[in-house]
DNA sequence: AAGCTTCATAGCAATGAGTTATGTTATGTC
DNA sequence: GACATAACATAACTCATTGCTATGAAGCTT
């Protein structure tokens, strides 16, 4: 014998609102309908639900054991009506973000933490690549949303890319670094120094080597390479070394009071960090709040960046 | 965002069976409709339930989690189906069965008892009655059958009457009752003994009195009333009383070692002990169950009574 | 590259669930 | 005891959904 699940969760509604007009409106549904329903059933199990011919409509011994699954039914019901909720919502879903090691390790994971303390049954599956690995697995639909530094006047079609930041580099240094007490700083006085290069697939190292160019280094010594972030910084806080970094890195390690940046005005590239996703892709809710909140971060941090510029940094 | 329990069900079984086909197969569907089905719950919700271009097809992770649901769901189902299936096998349910006191307490609550050992799931409302009770009970549909003594000549119309012992009496008295000593026994050595009446009301009343007068004992002593048969037991057990009382209920005490019956054939009236239904009522399956049940427990005590008769008891 | 398996789609019939309108039946009140 | 009322039952009809078979399309396997 097998049942209909919409009939058991009809019957704990009635059994439940103590009548088949309550239960009806209950469910959304008329009268008539849960009425013929339960007639049916009835027929068809061969039992009475309900004792025939009492007006306080008084459910049979069975129909109360059916009206216990009715309920688990209904439960489940609306439990998976708040997932897809949720869901469509963007409280719920996954979430693939890739981008330069640097910048996702410096400022987007502070970002994603703070995403998922708001929502923690969005799960974020986060992944390191430089643009044109980005691009093809955005292409491939393995990547939702990439973040990294383009020139926006050069985006491929089929993307789409937002500027979140400019592409301002700085040269990061520890926090005691002797050339931050230097007033004024020279030129000159950086180059006994020694580098910390970045991957040279990186475009930050495109960006060191033109830096050192700009500014007169011309023989560097590179005392360190291949770490990520967390051991550039490391090695930047305990020794006097120095290193080229966004911008808006060396602004959030700051806070910490982990990196410094030298007050030295370096040309910055024709790059811009931004949010880079494929264009006719569907774009699933989660992915969607994900990006607005990402977005907004940056505006935040954007302000701050700016207001901080004005006090004190860049007084020249 | 309502949905259909079914289609909560038909997400669970394709995640659990791996495979449209199998979870199909596993429903008792046809591939093309699961498959139509998923499509329209995609549509209807808006978004992918399984990854596109995958073919061991792997579930989304809202799918994974509104199959939870849908487990629940079928689980519901499969245990409701369960319940009707036990129903409908007599094994749940109510039987509500009614008889005279006596024979009720001495003979059936052992068969009950019996029953709801292999059937816990029966409830059985028992109620005491003489047979115009009984029958006005079985006709406003308030009993669903009676055991009480008739004459199978005369049921009124509308109702079955299934005679299972020969409505049998004997006097009955304590397991140490000197009469029990006697050989031979004689009707006058019974003449000295105070009697205990069972109520007016009962048939047993009239039996009693009939008894009585058909051995010849004209002024007796009646020295209790108005007990049931616990009570009835107890001062039998105590004092040299006498009473008369249904054979099967003395031959049920009798193996506890709590009463005896007096070696005297005394007439038996017009009746037999059985079952009283309404004829055109709806018989439930628990109904049914119990209905056998009690009717073959009823035959093996006619076939014990009767080999022990042929043994020792009526030996004259 | 061919073959096999599995999923998707189409067209059509039938079941079932929804609706409104209306009848029936308990229950409470005078 | 009759009436009013509220709740349930029934009727007639519409429409969404599901069932089926047949067939196309797309991955995976060898």
């Amino acid at each position: 014998m097998k049942l209909d699940p919409r009939h058991l969760e009809i019957i704990a509604a009635i059994v439940d609102q103590g009548g088949l007009t309550e239960g009806a409106t209950a469910l959304g549904r008329t009268q008539p309908s849960v009425s013929r329903t339960v007639a049916m059933l009835e027929q068809r199990i061969g039992a009475p639900l309900f004792e025939k011919g009492r007006r306080p409509l008084v459910p049979t011994e069975l129909c109360q054991a059916l009206a216990v699954e009715g309920r688990k039914i209904g439960g489940a019901g609306k439990t998976a009506s708040a997932i897809v909720g949720t869901y469509k919502a963007g409280h719920r879903g996954i979430v693939r973000i890739g981008g330069t090691p640097v910048f996702m390790d410096g400022v987007v994971s502070s970002i994603i933490a703070e995403f998922q303390r708001a929502s923690p049954q969005v799960r974020i599956e986060q992944s390191y690549a430089y643009a044109a690995e980005l691009m093809s697995q955005l292409d491939a639909g393995t990547l939702d949303l990439a973040v990294c530094p383009l020139n926006p006047a050069a985006i491929p079609a089929g993307f789409s890319f937002q500027p979140v930041l400019p592409g301002r580099n700085v040269i990061a240094c520890g926090i005691n670094h002797p050339l931050l007490m230097k007033r004024p700083l020279r030129l000159t006085d950086i180059a006994p120094y020694a580098w910390i290069a970045p991957p040279a697939s990186s475009p930050l190292y495109q960006d060191m080597r033109h830096v050192l160019g700009e500014i007169g280094v011309t023989d560097f010594k590179i005392s360190f390479s291949g770490g990520s972030l967390a051991s550039i910084t490391n090695i930047l806080s305990q020794s006097d070394v120095l290193t080229v970094l966004p911008y808006s890195v060396v602004f959030m390690a700051r806070r910490q009071k982990m990196l410094a940046a030298l007050s030295v005005r370096i040309g910055h590239p024709e790059r811009s960090l931004g949010i880079l996703t494929k264009r006719d892709m569907e774009v699933r809710p989660a992915i969607r709040r994900f990006k607005r909140f990402v977005e907004s971060e940056f505006r935040n941090l954007a302000q701050l960046i700016m207001q901080q510029e004005q006090n004190s940094l860049w007084r020249s």
